[in-house]
Order: structure tokens, then C-alpha cells, then sequence
DNA sequence: TCTGGGGTCCTAGGACCC
DNA sequence: TCTGGGGTCCTAGGACCC
């Protein structure tokens, strides 16, 4: 499939967590924002925050103790994953009315393939829209990039935030792209950059100017890859079925002190076996594969995984596997993170037991735009309808995105 | 008082098979 | 006469992203 030629968006709602609390409580407006989990425990780090948050220098990631520090004035709200959920499926809701190629990429971005329903001319005009409309209706903001693939659509949505719209051509990209930091690249982390780095790497245009046998040298099958990207060249697809293909299904814990009690441990992963069969029969996927990981005080990863004959979904199941593997990988060391995984997962299309069947057709299905706005009003009421679609919407959410930060919050 | 939790994809080596 | 070559599956670990 030739690439020219191709229209694609990459919609990337801006400090996604942050607006829709905003959107929720309007005396949030203007304010510096954190949505971060519960502050006293370890795990209190910032998951998102709004702009004027930003401008305190409080960013996603950074301990909740030091975003006090830099933004005294910071008011923390707690995350309300459903809510963001709902928002999330009313947006990939607007964009299915543009064109059935809608690729959810996570909870907050997507993809849309817009070739066949805009001619280049209009494709800012349907931008324009879409984000509108997503103001209008949501009250949230987004950025919109406009290039012929994906990976330029992703670094133009980037360009201008919030509320930006940036084009993308291939001609641009020497002028545009190449004088950026390496780093600013997706799929180029602090690993891949200081690896660069010593290649004297700096800036993607440094990077566009190896030859791609050197890139590949660097850095392997990667390099290659990322020299591609550097040139503009990216002829993946968008595929609105990749989101219903998921891989696996897993829950981890840092727990709130560094742990050596063997009974402890082990009743971490009982409880975490539980999160993960309820969610598996939630979603209707059977697995074959446990993986168990393991971080230690000192940061040390380590894991260990299992592939089975006979599907695996019952929570006893998972556990007895699960506890087995953690007894096997564990070094007896104080442990500061356990995670459960079921991969491998598959739909239990063929399978015989019926017990997920029910819920596994409810994700599967797509709900029409007039149910997910029907729900908004239960949940937020009608009266707040004029400033935004706010939906109310039970189980069968998660299939409108590969949702990171998933279900595990859902019990705060 | 460092550094969450959900994922995907890739690599590399060994087992095993034809 | 030293012992090909390819493919797939499994497992461990790493990098990256949101």
C-alpha cells in the first residue's frame, strides 16, 4: 500500500486527567491541578496535572511531596477512572462519526484515518471541527496533528498543546523535525538517547544523516526502525481492530514498605490473582501463560512466567500458579513491588465453559453514540448537559481503549 | 522523602523438530 | 567426513509509552 497519499489525525487530549476533573468541577478552572493517587502512601506521585500546574514546574511522575514543594497553591483531587473512562468513550464516539478508521491508542489518543472522507484541502476544516466539538461537548481540549502517517501525525499532535492543530508533510520534516532533540522522538527513551548520545546522536537530524546501515549498527533492528522514522517513512496502518486484541491482563502492587514476610507476600498475591481473574471474566478472555514479577528494594526486576495446556481464568487457578512461580523467583530479599500477569490471552470463542460468554459479548460490542449520551445525563445529571456530554456508563467500557492506568483504581 | 501501574513489542538463547 | 539449516515455542529481561 503506497502511503502517499494518506490523510491521518492523531487526536491527543491534552492533560486528559486533569481537564475532565475540571470539566467535572468548573471551580477547578484556572487552577493549578494534580490528580495523584493517595499522598500518603509511597506510591504518591503525580499521574497528571493541568497547565497552570505545569507552569509551577510539576510534572507527570514526580513524587506528590515535591509538587507541594514547587506549587504550594497545588490542589490534589484523587483519580475517578470511570469518569475519565466515560470521557474517553465519548470522544472516540465523536471521532466514529468522521470515519470508521479509529485506532484507540490509549485512554486520552487515537488515531483517524480520514483518506477516503476529506480531500487534503478540508482536512484542517474537519480538524477544527472535531476539536471543537470535543470543547463544546466534552468541555475538555485536545491537540490534533494532520500528516500522511502515523508517526508524523504523533510528533504534529505534540507540536502545539493545548488546543493546537499542526500539519505535517513529508517536505517538512528536515526543517521541522530534524532540528529537535533525539529525544523528543517517540519511541526513543533515555536508554536509546544516551546510547545515541555516544554516537555523538543529538538531534533527529543528526540521526536522519547516518546512513541506515550505521543506525542499525547503533542500535539493531531499532535503528532501522527509528532512521525510517526519521525520513518521515512509517507505513503502519490504522487499525481499528487492535483494540479489541489484547495480549494480557495483569495486576501490581507497590506495596507500602519493602516486604520479607513470606505469609505477607503470599497474600499479595492472592489479592492480586483476584483483581486479575475478575477483570479477565469482566472482559471475557481466557489465558495460557502466568507471569509473576518481582521488584526488590534495590530496583532489581525479575520475573517468571509459565505456559500451560489447558486455559487459565479461574482465581484459583491463577493463584496456585502464581504462588508457585513467586516461591521459585524469590531470592528471600525485602521485595518492594509484586505483580501478577495472565498472558497469552485468548477469546473463549471455542472454549466450553459459558461463564464469561455474557460479559465477553458486552465488551465486544460497540454501544451506539445515543446510549453513551443517555448514560452521561444519568451520571451527571441533564442540567449540566449544555457544557459537556458527561455520561454515565456500567462494565464494557475498557474496549474503547487499550486504557493504561486500568480497572485497579477502580475501588478509589 | 525518589521513582505508580497498566500495557506492548523486541531480543536472545535454548529446546525441539523436521 | 565432524556434525546443515530452518522454523517454532518457551522463557527472561529490557525499552518504551501513557
Amino acid at each position: 500500500m503506497s502511503e502517499r497519499g494518506r490523510i491521518l489525525f492523531h487526536l491527543d487530549m491534552n492533560s486528559f486527567f486533569a481537564s475532565v476533573e475540571q470539566a467535572h468541577d468548573p471551580s477547578l478552572k484556572g487552577k493549578p491541578v494534580a490528580v495523584a493517587g493517595n499522598p500518603k502512601e509511597r506510591k504518591g506521585i503525580i499521574i497528571t496535572c493541568s497547565y497552570e500546574a505545569r507552569a509551577y514546574g510539576v510534572y507527570t511522575t514526580m513524587p506528590v511531596w515535591e509538587a507541594k514543594r514547587k506549587c504550594p497553591s497545588l490542589l490534589f483531587v484523587t483519580p475517578t477512572f470511570e469518569r475519565y473512562r466515560i470521557a474517553s468513550q465519548a470522544m472516540f464516539a465523536i471521532l466514529r462519526e468522521y470515519s470508521d478508521l479509529v485506532e484507540p491508542v490509549s485512554i486520552d489518543e487515537g488515531y483517524v484515518d480520514v483518506t477516503s472522507v476529506v480531500n487534503g484541502a478540508d482536512a484542517i476544516d474537519l480538524a477544527k471541527t472535531i476539536q471543537s466539538r470535543i470543547l463544546r461537548e466534552l468541555d475538555l481540549p485536545c491537540s490534533i496533528g494532520i500528516a500522511p502517517n502515523k508517526f508524523l501525525a504523533k510528533m504534529a499532535s505534540g507540536m502545539k498543546k493545548p488546543m493546537g492543530i499542526t500539519v505535517l508533510r513529508k517536505r517538512d520534516v528536515a526543517h521541522v523535525l530534524w532540528p529537535l532533540d533525539v529525544e523528543k522522538m517517540h519511541g526513543v527513551g533515555e536508554k536509546t538517547a544516551n546510547k545515541l548520545r555516544e554516537h555523538s546522536i543529538h538531534t533527529i537530524g543528526d540521526l536522519g544523516r547516518m546512513t541506515e546501515k550505521q543506525a542499525s549498527e547503533v542500535l539493531g533492528q531499532h535503528g532501522e526502525k527509528l532512521w525510517r522514522r526519521a525520513h518521515g517513512i512509517d507505513s503502519r496502518p490504522v487499525d481499528p481492530e487492535s483494540v479489541y486484541e489484547r495480549k494480557s491482563v495483569g495486576n501490581s502492587k507497590t506495596l507500602s514498605f519493602d516486604e520479607t514476610s513470606k505469609p505477607a507476600l503470599l497474600q499479595h498475591i492472592e489479592q492480586l490473582s483476584g483483581k486479575v481473574a475478575s477483570r479477565l471474566k469482566e472482559k471475557g478472555y481466557v489465558g495460557y501463560g502466568v507471569h509473576v514479577q518481582i521488584r526488590y528494594h534495590d530496583w532489581q526486576n525479575r520475573s517468571k512466567s509459565r505456559t500451560f495446556k489447558e486455559p487459565i481464568y479461574r482465581q484459583s487457578d491463577i493463584e496456585k500458579h502464581a504462588k508457585k512461580l513467586f516461591l521459585e523467583l524469590w531470592n528471600l530479599e525485602p521485595v518492594r513491588l509484586v505483580g501478577v500477569t495472565v498472558q497469552q490471552l485468548k477469546e473463549p470463542g471455542e472454549i466450553t465453559e459459558q461463564l464469561t460468554f455474557d460479559s465477553y459479548q458486552q465488551v465486544a460490542k460497540e454501544e451506539p453514540v445515543r446510549n453513551l449520551v443517555e448514560e452521561l445525563q444519568k451520571k451527571y445529571g441533564k442540567s449540566s448537559i449544555q457544557k459537556g456530554i458527561r455520561i454515565r456508563s456500567k462494565g464494557s467500557s475498557s474496549s474503547f481503549s487499550k486504557d493504561f492506568l486500568n480497572d485497579h483504581n477502580k475501588e478509589e
